[in-house]
Parts: C-alpha cells; structure tokens; sequence
DNA sequence: CTGATAGTTGAAGTCAACTTCAAGTCAAGT
DNA sequence: ACTTGACTTGAAGTTGACTTCAACTATCAG
C-alpha cells in the first residue's frame, strides 16, 4: 500500500483500536467523515485519529455516541480542532469520574455494613437499597459496567 | 386480597421493587420459583423476598443474571438458606468492588493529567488508552455503566 | 496482467435484561 | 351473580453499539 497522507480503513482500524465495521458504522452515524477513491474505497484523513482517541476516552468515562456525537458537535467549524478544544471537551469528565466512585465507595461501605448480617432486607439493607436515585433510573439500573465484570 | 402466607405477583413486585414483568422473566429463567393456584395465577412464598433483594443486591455490585444464578445455584439445596449463606455469598463482592473502584480511580488520575495536555494520543493518553485488561474485553468495553450517566 | 489482500454494500443478527402487547381469564368484595 | 381490578400467555419489541454475512469489487506488488 501506498504511504500517502490518506488512510485506509485497515490503517484506521489498526491504529486505533476501533474494528473496521465500526468505523463503518460511525461514518453512517456522523461521528466520522471519510474521502472515496474512486473506486469507492475510504480514506482517512490523520486527524480522523484523534476523533477517535476522542471517542475511546470519551466511551471509557462512559459517554454514550449521543453524547459523545453532542460533545463533538460543539467543536468549531472551518478549522482543525486545537488541543485546548479537546482539553476542553474531556474537562468535563472528572466530575462524572468523581460521582462515580464515590457512589461506588458508597455502596462498597454499604456492603461493609451488610457482610456480617447477611439481611438483604428489602427495607434496610444498604445493598438492596442504596439511598440515591439509581431507584429512579428505573429497571435494570446497575452499578457497574458489564465488562468490568468478573475475569 | 386474602391475608394468606402466599404473595400475589403483585405483591411481590411492590414489595421488591421488580415489575411483574420481571419476576415473570425471572421465573422462566429459573431465578425464582412461584406456586399456582388452581387458576394458574402466580403465588409467591414469603422467601422469594429475600431472594430478590439477593438478586438487586448482586445486580447493584454489577452482577450479570448469569452470574446471579450461578451463585444462588451454590446455596444449599433441601433447606432454607441461613443468614451466613446469603452472608457468603456477598462477601467476594468487596473485592469486586475495590478493583472498580481503583480502575475508576486510576481513569480519573489519568484525567487529570491530560487534561491539561488535550494530548488524547493513541498511544500514550491514560484517557483513550488505559494500561489494563479493558481493550481485551472487546469493542463497546465502557468504564461506567449507562444507568450512572448524565442525568 | 495477475493474484493476493483488502475493501465494498445493505440487511440482518447479537447481547442483556427486560417490556409491551393483545386477547382473554381469575379472584374477590358486595 | 356481577363487576372490577389483577392476572395469564407467547410472541414480538426495545435499546445501544456494534458484528456478521454473502456476494462482489478495488488496489497494488511483482
């Protein structure tokens, strides 16, 4: 393959972690654009790399692509994104981050409490019912993400 | 309704906090067990109860359904499971937690330091990269459950 | 020019954990 | 007996984030 400053999908795929039917699947959604060849092939642009260092970080603090499409819409047009535009987006993480382990620590020293008398009592039992509004979000609410589950 | 020892789905839902849908698919997935009457309605004993608050319990930790069943399955059969039963159960769940709570807490440090940078390289960025066993669970691996989200 | 490798498409499938639906049946207070 | 509210079923739908498939087509080193 030709070294140009274009990208194929497999070079995208390669370098950013993200598979090939998933970059496939952000440029129907919108969060990535790509160039054709003639032959109708994509390629990337370099700093197709960074939007998508972007959206894995962004994924990671647990954003969905709603929010992370919301969060991308608000860099400026007509001009290459500069490191304080992506600074500025992620600044918003680290509270996200923090109400997040705290809410953990939370249910952790719930647990604490709950060990020795093995209750679980539907009332009173820090476990079965924490005090926050996870109640609220409705059914199927869980603390933890499926893949930080058991190795 | 009748004041027997036996609970009506009703019942049950409200006093758990699961819809009737849910016990319903908890019951076709062997999770918990109802009695019939003679009707074919749904009659609960009272130790479904605990056994919910079990499973919300295990479900708040982060605990899939699978997971749920494979631990309640460990519960001795032929009597009704003790304080300590429930008690041993929940209490590999503080490991579990720890380790959340460190990855979430490493993620947050990681943050922190590229924030100021807006770096977000492939390679090097703590936030779109982080050094441990996410990236092998898979595309669509995420830190932070949807139920935590924005509000 | 050729063959290997990589890329293309839309539609459908996957996973978890439920929910919703429609059409009908049961239980129980009066 | 009647009425009302609660309950029944299986099948299909939901959500998010992708993956898989089958049948082609493009690119490029040699």
């Amino acid at each position: 393959m030709r070294t140009t400053d274009l990208l194929t999908v497999g070079e995208v795929a390669h370098r950013s972690g993200f598979a090939p039917s998933a970059l496939r699947f952000y440029e129907r959604v919108g969060l990535v654009h790509a160039a054709r060849t003639s032959g109708g092939q994509r390629r990337y642009q370099r700093n197709v790399l960074r939007r998508l260092a972007f959206i894995r970080a962004a994924r990671n603090v647990g954003l969905s692509l709603d929010e992370v499409a919301a969060a991308l819409a608000t860099l400026p047009e007509g001009r290459t994104p500069t490191k304080e535009d992506w600074s500025r987006l992620s600044r918003g993480w680290r509270g996200r981050l923090d109400e997040q382990i705290a809410a953990l620590t939370k249910l952790r020293d719930g647990l604490d409490s709950c060990i020795g008398c093995g209750c679980l009592s539907l009332r009173t039992c820090a476990m079965s019912n924490p005090d926050d509004a996870l109640a609220a979000r409705g059914p199927g609410a869980a603390y933890l993400p499926a893949p930080l589950r058991a190795t």
